[in-house]
DNA sequence: AAGTTATTTAGATATTTGCCTAAATAACTA
DNA sequence: TAGTTATTTAGGCAAATATCTAAATAACTT
């Protein structure tokens, strides 16, 4: 629960959520969408993957990274238990 | 948006939110809880509340805090929006 | 008015975070 | 095998965050 929160408290990422939730797309491809470096995409996926809001399978030299939205359910359940 | 996400990153604002869905409290009774010191129990109150998800009202000397649900919404909402 | 209690504000410090460039790794291509 | 492309890892720096103690504010009590 910790990583998940962790995980969407930043812009860069939850644009990501938001731009993989449309298709897949390669860890460039992802890049091509920001303005920040390559090198800082790679450590917004790395944080996104620990929490296991996407997953990334290699494929040749590219890593085609995809939500994971199952895990959205636990975020879910904790805010409900919330509301009563 | 971003103020909730920030808001909900952290054990100590989550646990405040957990104590607060049970009943309204002061804010040296949720200080009592932790074993942080009360400036800083101040500090997280003070980041709730610009969240939006808890409303303070002082009664005499005391500040009675409780949890506001319906901000919620926009979170579920957003994280809908990612399950398709 | 002076003292006590509840809470916040201010200022300092250590840790975490997000970003960068440079280097490393891995896979494809000629 | 050498060069190119895709991506990550490493190292460093600045900004943000969480914490603390001390001081300030506000309300109650005697």
């Amino acid at each position: 629960m910790k990583d998940i929160f962790k995980a969407l408290n930043d812009d860069t990422r939850r644009e990501i959520l938001e731009l993989l939730k449309k298709e897949d797309l390669t860890a460039g491809e992802i890049a091509e969408n920001f303005s920040i470096s390559k090198p800082s995409i790679s450590h917004h996926l790395d944080i996104l993957q620990r929490a296991d809001l996407i997953s990334g399978e290699k494929k040749g030299q590219f890593i085609h990274y995809s939500i994971n939205t199952t895990i959205l359910n636990d975020v879910f359940t904790w805010l409900l238990t919330l509301k009563k």
